[in-house]
DNA sequence: ATTGGCACTCGATTCCGGTGAGTGCCAACG
DNA sequence: CGTTGGCACTCACCGGAATCGAGTGCCAAT
């Protein structure tokens, strides 16, 4: 067992390595803390720390330095928030100020996290899967080209180009365009794929003429539809995983792809379980399986008013990072977010 | 002066620093290439190009290195470049086929780019200023949301959304429509940014309902118009920078940042100057003035039949690249895109 | 439980001589 | 005059020995 001094130097040696990167001793910490014991007496928690294996010593007479064990035991129960400096509020505001559409709100999140931390910082989209369609336009741009619009309840407007070779007068573009409202709007993203399957699988004899066009377009819908389900993410400040690289025992290339890819920290991000904070931290080791056993990752939840579902922003950095700060930065980037999303709804 | 049989020298040079990345010696030259003279026919030839600061040492007595210079004549007249296999070839074609809108053609070349090469891929967009508007679309979304579409005859598609605070009738939806069209339909983009621009400048008074929210509305336009002109990249492959980081003395953090800030890349692409096949390269020190003095930039000339203008595909890596294959990489793809272009102008 | 003392470990640093790849120069050669 | 073999010289690159010192582990005393 831990004494409760012992997990007061387990702090202490945390603090002290992500200051310096050096292994601490027992004579660095009684100089900068103020314990009021003797370097043996550290010495001797310092063993039973080791015993815990929250400490190692990279090799026999040298400082020690936390394991991914012992960051966990020291975000879990050692370390309080850093509160913001009121210059960082300010920054994250002046950050965040005069929003724009979704995709603009969340870019400058991104950049807000990364130049408050100094680490790579992720922000997840919220899912549309549950959001609803209240829009499907249906615009001919001229030879034979079919733009296709669909907008939810959350805001998000999405549209793409599908090819057919008729031109429709503007009835019968009227009419397609009323056929997808009825099977559409109101519905959640989820059953609007449903419908439009079921719609081509059983095609309307009545009216071959355009019959065929309308199962382009609804396949177009279809394609799009597919594109609000998936997840994606922005990023920013991967260039800083080269400044903290010699924190990286390997090479930085695995994390640098797996940035590129996004489909790893998406599972990644998506299976950290939050505390009741709605805070989240991954450390070291336990990033593993996902190929990324030198870095950790913190996240929070933010609240997405309009599409009734939460998503997260977050942070990726080096094992050694400073996670009272970063922990505290993504709080309350994620707050901000949520605030700046609730205005965006109920206000205008 | 240098010799005939100098420049094959430096050829060899190049071509085995590029290979083992140690300095090549006089010996390693004669072992490897057959020059039929002796290792102190070399040396003398070597003396030359180090007098011409092509070749360098790093130390006294050690391999000589070729300089930025020496890999700009390299370039310029002794690399023929190294004709793409059939399995690379089917690489291009697996990877480009399936057409589908810009954005998808273009993140698809900088895949096939980057994995062509291992180095990082850069596809510029078009400049679409001198793009034609076909359509503008407004679409009511409720809650005083209008959706703005512009249309060019590029088949570059964009939304915004504008919050105007009242509903409109749908005649009144369709005269404001009616006087944006007029304002803009078959004009460039680049002009009509200011049509819209003095239109706001003289308000018509006969309209005061409606006026407010019509300059929202053209506002809306002209911000989305704006965004067109922009210039824009994609890139991929990011990572293969840590790779080759062995290549860089410093740190790769400047070429990252370069990556994810894109206006310093974009301002170099677009000062390079392509000779007459429409190839372009930045070799190391000439990168100084954008930081990048330890990275070479290639480009290729692309054609962009709809926007009647061109624009570049390009790939970023260390000074020390192997440039036939290289060069030989873009200026494939930038043919095949120039290709998947015009086909997708004319077929359908 | 805490402390001072002490022997011990082991990485880091420095120094040293040997080795070898590679050069520069020169005199000789066709 | 270009080419060549020979040779002295330079210097980075080991590998090993010596030294240093931070830091530990253990123990006996308090």
């Amino acid at each position: 067992m831990v004494s409760e001094r012992g997990l007061q130097v387990l702090r202490a040696i945390v603090q002290d390595y992500v200051d310096t990167r050096e292994p601490v001793g027992s004579k660095a910490i009684v100089d900068r803390h103020a314990f009021g014991v003797s370097a043996a007496t550290i010495r001797n928690d310092m063993a039973q720390l080791e015993d815990e294996e929250l400490i190692a010593a990279p090799h026999t007479s040298s400082g020690r330095v936390p394991t991914d064990k012992g960051y966990r035991v020291f975000v879990d129960h050692l370390a309080e928030l850093r509160p913001l400096s009121a210059a960082q509020r300010s920054a994250i505001s002046s950050f965040l100020e005069g929003s724009g559409d979704l995709d603009d709100v969340l870019t400058r999140t991104v950049r807000a996290l990364t130049s408050l931390t100094g680490q790579v910082a992720i922000v997840q989209y919220p899912s549309f899967a549950r959001a609803r369609v209240t829009h499907v336009e249906l615009v001919q741009l001229g030879g034979g080209r079919m733009l296709v619009i669909v907008v939810t309840d959350t805001g998000r407007v999405s549209q793409r180009v599908a090819y057919v070779r008729d031109e429709f007068d503007d009835s019968e573009l009227a009419r397609i365009r009323a056929e997808l409202g009825t099977l559409l709007v109101g519905r959640p993203v989820r059953d609007g794929l449903e419908r439009i399957a079921s719609r081509i699988a059983a095609p309307d004899e009545h009216a071959i003429a355009r019959e065929k066009a309308t199962i382009v377009i609804a396949k177009a819908v279809a394609e799009e539809l597919e594109h609000f389900r998936q997840d994606r993410l922005v990023m920013a400040g991967s260039a800083n995983l080269a400044r903290s690289e010699a924190d990286f025992r390997g090479s930085i290339y695995p994390l640098l792809e797996a940035i590129e890819e996004q489909v790893t920290i998406l599972r990644l991000m998506g299976e950290m379980v939050a505390d009741d904070q709605g805070l989240a931290a991954s450390i070291g080791r336990e990033n593993e399986p996902f190929g990324l056993g030198e870095a950790s990752v913190l996240a929070s939840d933010y609240d997405v008013t309009g599409a009734r579902t939460r998503a997260r922003v977050g942070l990726l950095g080096p094992t050694r990072m400073d996670y009272p700060t970063n922990l505290a930065a993504v709080r309350a980037v994620a707050r901000y977010l949520t605030r700046i999303l609730e205005e965006d709804e109920s206000g205008r």
